[in-house]
DNA sequence: CGTAATAATGTTAGCGCTAACATTTTATGG
DNA sequence: CCATAAAATGTTAGCGCTAACATTATTACG
């Protein structure tokens, strides 16, 4: 069987080819009945457009660059995934690169990516998101491209994030209306703009049911699992221990979950611990841990979509939609005590 | 600069483009002399063929498809970053699904690679390497695929694995020669192959060193946290305990980890543990785990080598190399004792 | 040396699609 | 009702490559 081309749907709709290309491409320039007609027949026939056909024919290169610092990073595996699927639909196709660490190849790795490959669209994934000159070049070489959770030049690009701020409130607030009353937070990485985000939200969750921390529930850590270590040992130290800990992400709730069984308290009815990210880290280890998940997924396919379907306009600065924010879940898990009302 | 094409390359040696098309796909009715003259002058244009072309003009797809269960487990993710290096470099391109745990979802994804995307090869990720059905369909089909890490009908296709029998063998001898008498070790999964060879690894690298265990220093696990915590408490509860666990994978080693500081034991000090898999999980604790770093990224870049080079004819059953065996690292981290000789 | 077989190279016609331009149809307005 | 603009559709050529067949150069051997 054949795969189904234009022609055919041409000589069913009793059109030129072209009049299908053009329905295919959603030029204006074709009469809505017509139209209408053809994306019937279209339908019908399961027509998919020949990927190569259109490569060779039209001056789009159908490649989409992804650029990561880590690419076996977990959420950047999530993130292969959603784009992947998104790309099969759509004839679409991802290639990736990594700075492994040398933010300094992200240069590099860019012009490569737009001058060899020709992508038509390029991704930046955190904390590649945020080099400035990465971002001239792009302006300058007018690459349509979209950055995830950016935390520099908002309006520098389309960008996808979610709303860590809320996030945090809302995970805090889960621990209050457990019944939580002295609760810890350990703060991420300090350059980092999320980690700002999550302790505001923390703050005023704290403030709107009118509760107040001691500063010594407020520890610095660095995202990592040993940071968390240090925090935890200091505030499972503290004359009086807080109830509940919300750790800036995942590995760090990990180690203070350690921690707390190395001193015998039972988590999550002595102490409740929650992160942040839902990490693999978090549903292995037990108790598993309640956190915040991130919509990676959901994330990927969006931005592929805004890189693809000729409707975003993505350079047209004016009109372009800058901020996309994502709805994101709270996953409870077994770390965190269930409300008893 | 537009690309430089067959044409420019055979303008430049004197001959036609059909012959220059042949050298690139490696006919061997072209003479040496004209061979030798038309890779040099491919070399030195830096050629590369246009995919889309290609494509158009030829009966393959250049879509290699991956079908794993859970597109987001990090060897997924390991596996997807090589392969998606390698299709890079020769004009393939990936087409990834999952089961997402429904076993019986791989026949169909299977059937549809085949017969909707027509991809020209596929790779079984464990554990659907083992689907008597897939293999079947497959073979009928005619598709040539590849299998990771196999545990049944080893004859049915090539596959790639490493030798895990060995790296226990090591890891184990590891232990050992950093001075350690009462190693302990956690089998994993019982349905699956490679707990097996871990475990045979672990026995007799004992044997050859004339070490014997007791029969309570061996645990079943299926390779979760949960398991390995409940297999650590006994083995910590013993009158004598080991001086060293070898958990079957980092998820149970981490779990050791855990209930040895709650027993505040140090790790390494007073016991050593070591993992297998090098999961991402083995770096982020702490003390970071010992283990076996297996090669995911090199088994992929083989797999489509495989699938995507002509010379290896896939389906020529007869003379194909079946088993590619890679090699394996140990990484020594912080959780064992370093040898004191 | 000639002729048949074989090896080496060339020619032609598309693959399915789109850009660019050509043509036809329909709307607009005096 | 016709000229003119605008909208809708059609025609043609070619993107870079390969399959299939056609041709030419080389070798083998009686």
């Amino acid at each position: 069987m054949p795969r189904v081309k234009l022609k055919d749907i041409a000589d069913k709709a009793g059109v030129s080819l072209m009049t299908v290309s053009r329905v295919m491409n959603n030029d204006p320039k074709v009469g809505a009945k017509t139209r209408d007609k053809i994306a019937a027949i279209a339908q019908e026939l399961n027509y998919s457009p020949n990927v190569a056909a259109r490569r060779l024919s039209s001056s789009k290169s159908f490649f989409i660059g992804i650029v990561c610092e880590y690419a076996n990073a977990n959420y950047v595996s999530k993130f292969l995934v959603g784009a992947l699927k998104k790309c099969r639909t759509n004839g679409f196709h991802i290639v990736i690169d990594e700075t492994a660490g040398e933010t300094e190849k992200a240069l590099s790795i860019v012009k490569d990516l737009i001058h060899v490959t020709r992508v038509d669209g390029l991704i930046l994934l955190p904390p590649l998101a945020d080099i400035p000159e990465v971002l001239s070049l792009l302006k300058e070489s007018n690459t349509p491209f979209v950055r995830i959770a950016p935390d520099i030049d908002l309006l520098a690009s389309p960008y996808i994030c979610m709303d860590d701020y809320q996030a945090a409130y809302d995970i805090t607030e889960h621990l209050i209306k457990s019944g939580h009353k002295r609760i810890a937070h350990i703060i991420g990485s300090e350059n980092q703009g999320v980690s700002r985000l999550r302790y505001q939200g923390y703050l005023d969750a704290l403030r709107s049911h009118r509760l107040l921390m001691p500063p010594e529930y407020i520890e610095q850590g660095d995202f990592t699992y040993k940071s968390g270590l240090t925090a935890a040992e200091k505030l499972l130290s503290l004359k009086e221990i807080p109830d509940a800990i919300f750790a800036g992400n995942d590995e760090m709730a990990a180690a203070v979950v350690s921690v707390a069984h190395k001193k015998h308290l039972d988590v999550p009815e002595q102490i409740s611990v929650v992160g942040f990210d839902d990490t693999e880290l978090a549903s292995v280890v037990w108790p598993s841990i309640t956190t915040i998940q991130q919509p990676i997924r959901d994330m990927a396919g969006l931005a592929i979509s805004l890189l693809t379907e000729p409707a975003n306009h993505l350079l047209d600065t004016a009109s372009a939609v800058k901020r996309h924010v994502l709805p994101y879940q709270l996953c409870v898990r077994e770390s965190s005590k269930q409300t008893v009302d």
